[in-house]
RNA sequence: GGCGGGGUAGCAAAAUGGUUAUGCAGCGGAUUGCAAAUCCGUAGACGCCGGUUCGAUUCCGACCCCCGCCUCCA
């Protein structure tokens, strides 16, 4: 039995799907005015993990994970940009899909932009207007009143008594209460036609929390089962979607929230604001993008992820470990690695690795049981563990490339953004290629026949000095990156 | 100030009222021409102070420290 830890009340609860069988889950995805940061990279491999464990669950899944692509800062970008905010938003949604490829996320099955449901918002603004929870305020825009919304604050844990609004942020003088937050933004002189459309308000554009309460009902319905996203939306923003889809529909909103922990950097929050943050494809000229994943899947989702270098060397290493192994696995006749079969759930390693993701998505203890196969399947020289550990590996998007191309740095696929090429560690003098590397390990080969061990080792150490090491075995001799 | 999360061996990171977490690094051994990889063995821990208990890292209380939300933020 799966269960979740539901932010709404702070334990851990069995998950049980609205409809038998079917799961709807919504996750807040990114703004797009900038490339994608570590942050952001979590956000995305978490709920990507959550939404492959679910479907190897036997779970239909429905995974909606929005982009926001009309708001104040890419408004303020594109200005400063001189060019459209279609133009800022469409490019910055091909790098992310980039991002996201090479760190091997699944595609949400709906990517709703919020410029596309204009007219469900304003639907929902009229509904929220209609029940008396909405105001239009003197200067044009259109409020919610929290204060009218009795269950105000059961999300965050906060009263509206304790948010002491203002304390860190000027009021709104226009603002019934401080709280208010806004459902409708009036059109100003200054802004582009762009970003203005046309309401019974009159022109405008959408205030930030309305577009997921409208497209998550729009999409998923007025009630569905998982609403996730990072820690920080949990209030204001999730707070508020409650507010509003609860206040427009009067039915409840999600059954389970889920909320992931920060990356941090030197033990503060990664974020836009401190200009303390690495951005996915910064990290990814440096580190392979599976250890980027492995290093996010090993931590819980729901823990503080502090990034920094040594942390992915480390991360890397322990991935190594586990490629390592899968290197003896023979191919599947006629299948390329892409392949895998089933996963024998009945075996031992894989009911440990069940119920550790059972118990709301515990992948540390799963990557031990990983590296617990790894370690009998390299005792035993089994294939079947060896198969085993690379389909459970499957169930949360890890370890399926071919081994040689992990550890020699190869990328499976085409992704689009240039990544780790084989050009070698940068404190090598000399760079190889997988010719120069071939040749040399023939050369070598004739130096061993004929005992110049010298002459061997002095070609294993110049080729260790690029970063490449070579490992002989009764098969012959291989090489990987350090 | 309000609310919430956390402090585990050199580093990272889980579980758990009594029994090996796991990975990297360390130490000893096997293997190897020597290495690497692998295997076997080994050392090392639960912020501080009390309490409950036959027994607490695990439960309770106080304290210290760190982090987050309360403003846009994944």
């Amino acid at each position: 039995m799966l269960k979740i830890h539901n932010s709404l009340t702070r334990e851990k609860q069995n998950f049980i799907p609205i409809e038998p069988g079917k799961v709807r889950m919504y996750v807040c995805g990114m703004t797009v005015y900038d490339y994608c940061h570590l942050g952001h990279a979590r956000v995305m491999v978490v709920f990507d993990m959550v939404y492959r464990w679910l479907k190897a669950s036997g779970l239909d899944v429905t995974y909606v994970r929005n982009i926001t692509d009309i708001d104040d800062k890419i408004i303020k970008r594109a200005a400063e940009n001189g060019e459209s905010i279609h133009a800022l938003t469409q490019r910055f949604i091909a790098f992310m899909h980039e991002d996201e490829r090479a760190l091997g996320v699944l595609p949400p099955d709906h990517e709703p932009r919020a410029t596309q449901y204009v007219p469900q918002m304003l639907d929902m603004i009229a509904r929220l207007e209609a029940n008396g929870l909405a105001y239009r305020a003197s200067d044009g825009d259109v409020n919610y009143s929290v204060r009218k919304f009795p269950e105000y604050g059961r999300l965050s844990g906060k009263s509206p008594e304790d948010l002491r609004a203002g304390e860190r942020v000027e009021v709104d003088a226009n603002k019934h209460d401080p709280l208010d937050f806004v459902l409708w933004k009036h059109a100003k002189d200054s802004e582009a036609e762009e970003v203005k459309w046309d309401s019974p308000w009159g022109k405008g554009r959408p205030g930030w929390h309305i577009e997921c309460s409208a497209m998550g009902s729009e999409i998923l319905g007025k009630h569905f089962d998982i609403h996730g996203g990072g820690a920080d939306l949990q209030f204001p923003h999730h707070e508020n979607e409650i507010a509003q889809s609860e206040g427009a529909h009067r039915c409840r909103f999600v059954n389970y929230w889920m909320h992931n922990g920060f990356v941090r950097v030197d033990s503060e929050k990664m974020s836009k604001s401190l200009g303390n943050f690495f951005t996915i494809r910064e990290v990814l000229k440096k580190y392979d993008a599976e250890v980027v994943r492995f290093f996010i899947l090993r931590a819980h989702y729901r823990s503080p992820l502090n990034y920094s270098d040594a942390h992915l060397d480390d991360a890397k290493g322990a991935l190594t470990r586990l490629y390592t192994a899968l290197k003896s696995l023979p191919l599947p006749s006629g299948e390329g690695w892409g392949g895998g079969g089933a996963v024998d759930w009945s075996e031992p390693h894989a009911q440990r690795f069940k119920a550790a993701m059972d118990d709301d998505f515990n992948t540390p203890e799963a990557v031990a049981v990983l590296f617990d196969l790894a370690n009998e399947a390299n005792r035993t020289r089994s294939p079947q563990l060896l198969a085993q550990l690379k389909v459970l590996g499957a169930t949360v998007g890890l370890l399926q490339r071919e081994p040689q191309d992990f550890l020699q740095g190869r990328i499976t696929g085409k992704p689009s953004v240039t990544l780790g090429e084989l050009t070698v560690h940068a404190t090598g003098t000399i760079r190889h290629t997988p010719e120069s590397i071939d040749y040399l390990i023939r050369e070598r080969a004739t130096a061993k026949k004929s005992k110049n061990f010298a002459e061997a080792d002095r070609i294993r150490k110049e080729l260790l000095e690029t970063g490449i090491v070579l490992e002989d075995s009764a098969a012959g001799t291989t090489w990987r990156r350090a």
